[in-house]
DNA sequence: TTGAAAGCGCTACCAA
DNA sequence: TTGGTAGCGCTTTCAA
């Protein structure tokens, strides 16, 4: 038994004092018709005389519906840490979800598995109405468990064939304008540090590279592994400057990586952007408080989160709604994007 | 009605499949005395044999618990993208309520007055069984609403008196031995730069730092209000920098901020440390970005969470637990403190 | 040890 | 327009 909890007016409590049956209560207090104005008000009087919060227990049960949504976000504690990606995203998330009465269910996982159990747990539990589906991999177990539940989901960013509604913003625009100014620039060496292999936003950001540089008539060949992290963009520096014929431009797949890449470079004695130009994906803050300030292409995690959300619940009101684009990501220059030195 | 939910097997379709009442199936799997191993057994089999998950609705209703807690964060959307602390906190939080069947259920508030209102509509709905305080103001009105609900609370870093268990992590030794440090450096014109005004720890950092001060034998006079954010340390740094004899050292109340200060600072002209040590508070991942990285009062937010978890689900099962105190905090010195040049 | 039944606080249906 | 009532899926008490 919870300690202490104060004794809440129930509804019965609010049919009593306005003498009327609970469902007359319930028809007044969610607007349902069939209520005369008169006894509606007061069954509001009453209402607020007691103080009166409808138990979300009782109508989730009685409901079946829990209303709570899902997150489950896939990270390293340590990284997540790091990552200002997700405090966005729960920003926009909660825009939609709190007018609506509806609540944000948190979980972290450290890895694939347990994050897929997670889901699985929240939707067996019936915790939560549907769940956000994030960063997704290219043969994501998720999807598959989902399915078979029946449970209500929404994808952010996911690939070609999605079975869910999805929200989406382009990147590749940004990515080809980004390739023809280096190209403008006169950049021709240019090269990519990719994200996590088997994630669907390092295929498209890669895919955006490949396809910018066959358009700019260059060669994507430049290509290295990365993981994300701001340790792997000072790794992917160490290795790409080191060769004969060093990039004199390089895209990162996200900024934590451009980050790491920028400062080992400096520190490995190169200029940015006069020897090498680096320039990464996101738009994170932290971006500003590097200098030269980084080159980015910007996107929106909050307008994901705050549409992903709208998707869902008209999902779970038993919609079919239609997938959403959000403005595409743009290219912001703050200074890391350079010529290149004669 | 929510769209596409599967049908779940209940309790009663256990008890039918196994041939017994739904009270001795809610009895065997909550592992409840009074049932003989051999039904058990039978009721375990039907149950894995029809994949029964209970539903928590069911649950939250009849053992009147929400099976979730709340956190309410106040940050404004934009602030919260760069501030690590909740990463991490949730992290730890997530590692308590996880094997203990409870989910998290988060909010994000913009101001101190939607944060009450948040809060209180948490407690009200019943949707959580209690929630942690955090970042607590000199006068947080979110304490009475919760003494007046009776509803479990654990504060986070609370101020003297607060009436709810509590978890702690002192800082102040570590600022004290900062001090020391500084003045064995040869500092003496140290200043601070405090964070917001009304919040806890704003407090409890200046009043750290000015006990050290005096120890130390030093006038705690240089000091400056900020606000916690980058743009806050660098306004601090053009005002203190300005001044005809400015500080050889600063203690600034946050990690975001110090780098706001060393970045202006270097802008300025200014070498770090040899011309001014800056040190910051917190231990973010971004402090080893810069050069020189941030020497900073390195906390655990994670822990914070872990323990504050625990304390919050032992206090809704009715128990009185002590307060807890983590190991304190420690100054990592990583190169942004030096000697006060000759 | 087992089963029957009341009740948690709602929603929704059907009569009156 | 109103009221009565049957659930929703559990936990818990009380008999058998």
């Amino acid at each position: 038994m919870p300690a202490g909890e104060r004794a809440h007016a129930t509804i019965v409590d609010v049919a009593q004092r306005a003498g009327v049956a609970i469902s007359s209560v319930s028809a007044a207090l969610n607007d349902r018709k069939g209520v005369s104005s008169a006894t509606r008000d007061r069954i509001r009087r009453a209402a607020d005389e007691l103080g009166y919060v409808p138990s979300i227990r009782g109508r989730a049960l009685s409901a079946k519906r829990a209303f709570s949504v899902g997150l489950v976000v896939e990270r390293d504690f340590t990284v997540l840490e790091a990552d200002p990606f997700f405090g966005a995203f729960i920003g926009g998330v909660e825009e939609t979800l709190e007018p609506n009465g509806y609540a944000l269910s948190l979980q972290i996982a450290g890895d694939a598995a347990s994050s897929l159990e997670r889901q699985v747990k929240l939707a067996d539990a019936r915790r939560v109405d549907g769940v956000f589906l994030n960063e997704i991999r290219t043969n994501d177990r998720r999807i598959a468990a989902l399915l078979e539940r029946g449970l209500p989901a929404v994808g952010i960013n996911p690939p070609a064939g999605f079975p869910f509604p999805a929200v989406r913003q382009d990147g590749s625009a940004a990515v080809h304008e980004l390739v023809s100014a280096m190209a403008a620039l006169g950049h021709r060496r240019i090269a990519h540090v990719t994200g996590r292999s088997a994630y669907v936003h390092t295929e498209q950001r890669l895919a955006a590279w490949t396809d910018a540089m066959s358009a700019a008539g260059l060669s994507p060949e430049l290509v290295l592994a990365g993981d994300f992290t701001y340790a792997g963009g000072e790794r992917a520096a160490d290795q790409l400057l080191a060769e004969s014929s060093p990039p004199t431009a390089v895209f990162c797949a996200n900024d934590l990586m451009a980050l790491g890449f920028m400062s080992r470079a400096i520190e490995r004695g190169l200029r940015v952007p006069d020897d090498i130009s680096v320039v990464g994906f996101d738009g994170i803050a932290v971006g500003d408080y590097v200098r030269p300030r980084l080159t980015s292409v910007h996107t929106d995690p909050r307008a994901l989160g705050r549409e992903g959300a709208r998707l869902l619940l008209a999902l779970i009101d038993g919609d079919d709604p239609d997938d959403v684009d959000i403005p595409p990501a743009s290219l912001v220059d703050k200074g890391s994007l350079g010529p290149v030195r004669a």
